[in-house]
DNA sequence: AATACTTTTGACCACGTGGTTAAACTATTT
DNA sequence: AAATAGTTTAACCACGTGGTCAAAAGTATT
């Protein structure tokens, strides 16, 4: 099979999936999407009947992709701490291949809130906690991190590496002024958002409140 | 201009802002606008010609008005840990009252970058280092924070209040797992915030590197 | 009261949109 | 080879979109 006789419904979703990352539902246009599959508008309606299936198509599955990236963290050997120096690595690393997919899907997410649903129902939270405790107790311990501070921390060592890519065109501007790279601070990056939760929480040593 | 043109202008300046965050650019509707502001669609014309003159007025005002929070601490007399304490109840209690803001922001940069650079153009990031370097000398050296180190600095404050309100979709279904209110989570915040990032900061003491 | 000017309206339009349909083409089965 | 089922296409459509325009309504000026 040659690239040219890759599967149509493929090439309709990879070009499907190309044109929505870029230009969001709204603002993606059926047209556009058989344009850059090289084929006739009316297959995609042969093959997603609407552009709403389609959208859902194509967003389950990138979604899915992304959210699936937060956890084999925890199927590694590690400390907590290197595990967080895992985490960044692996997961800056991933985002820097698909830059534009954080944005893209927070927003969806913001447009119709329901998407997301559907995707972290499956995922038990108790279940999560429970393996990090057992993994993790003396660490949990010694940092004071408890059953309740974890939202708090869990979403800050997100927001450390999602939020530039979310931001990006705010701060490719900002660094560009400042004469930098958003290539190069994406790089020291990883080890700086490292650092600095790890400093954070040694800093939460013995100071049970 | 009339007492009647200000009332009109601003009724529709309001109603294509409600519109606009709610829905983007691309999904925004100036019929949908019209209603809003309870007038005739062909007056949005004859106010703001065009849809993107429009959304463009509405951008500068409310990009605006949100870079123009970050702005006030430094004229605030106090040490760079009260300031960051300062910082994180203001701007968190100012998102939780524009909770769309963020979001919208962020996504219509995302969709056409040039928006942010006739905001940032203005802004003299070296003045601001200046100004931030006298005002806190002592403290930057204690910190260790060198010009170098500042735009990962600047943007891990921003991304952890920032975050939560760009992913609240994901945040929203994550806590209601586990039970909890994204309202309390936000007033939490403020001060976990200021001890993560103050925490963070006092581990780099006699850290040079 | 008449005039000139501004604001508001309803009717209208060209166009791009997502989507449909019937026919043409291709592969598979009989 | 013929019939059948699956794939692809061009032509088409209803509709919503941003935008226009001339006339009406309202207001200020003379």
């Amino acid at each position: 099979m040659t690239e040219t006789d890759r599967q149509t419904e493929e090439k309709i979703f990879d070009a499907a999936a190309e044109v929505f990352v870029e230009k969001g539902m709204d603002g993606a246009r059926m047209q556009d999407i058989a344009d850059r599959a090289m084929i006739n508008k009316s297959l995609l309606h042969y093959y997603y009947r609407t552009k709403d299936k389609l959208f859902d198509a194509v967003f389950q599955k990138l979604a899915g992709k992304v959210f699936a990236k937060f956890a084999p963290v925890f199927s590694e050997n590690l400390t907590l701490e290197e595990k967080l120096r895992f985490f960044y690595k692996e997961h800056i690393s991933f985002m820097n291949e698909n830059p534009r997919l954080p944005a893209f899907i927070l927003n969806e997410i913001n447009r119709n809130p329901d998407l997301i649903k559907r995707i972290l129902k499956n995922i038990d939270f108790e279940k999560f906690w429970i393996m990090l405790e057992t993994q993790h107790k003396a660490e949990l311990e010694t940092y004071n991190i408890t059953r309740e501070t974890i939202p708090q921390l869990m979403s800050t060592i997100a927001a450390i590496s999602v939020f530039p890519f979310a931001a990006r065109g705010v701060l490719e501007t900002i660094l560009e002024n400042a004469g930098m790279q958003f290539g190069s601070y994406i790089e020291e990056r990883k080890e700086f958002a490292a650092d600095f939760v790890i400093g954070a929480l040694r800093s939460r040593i013995n100071k049970k409140q």
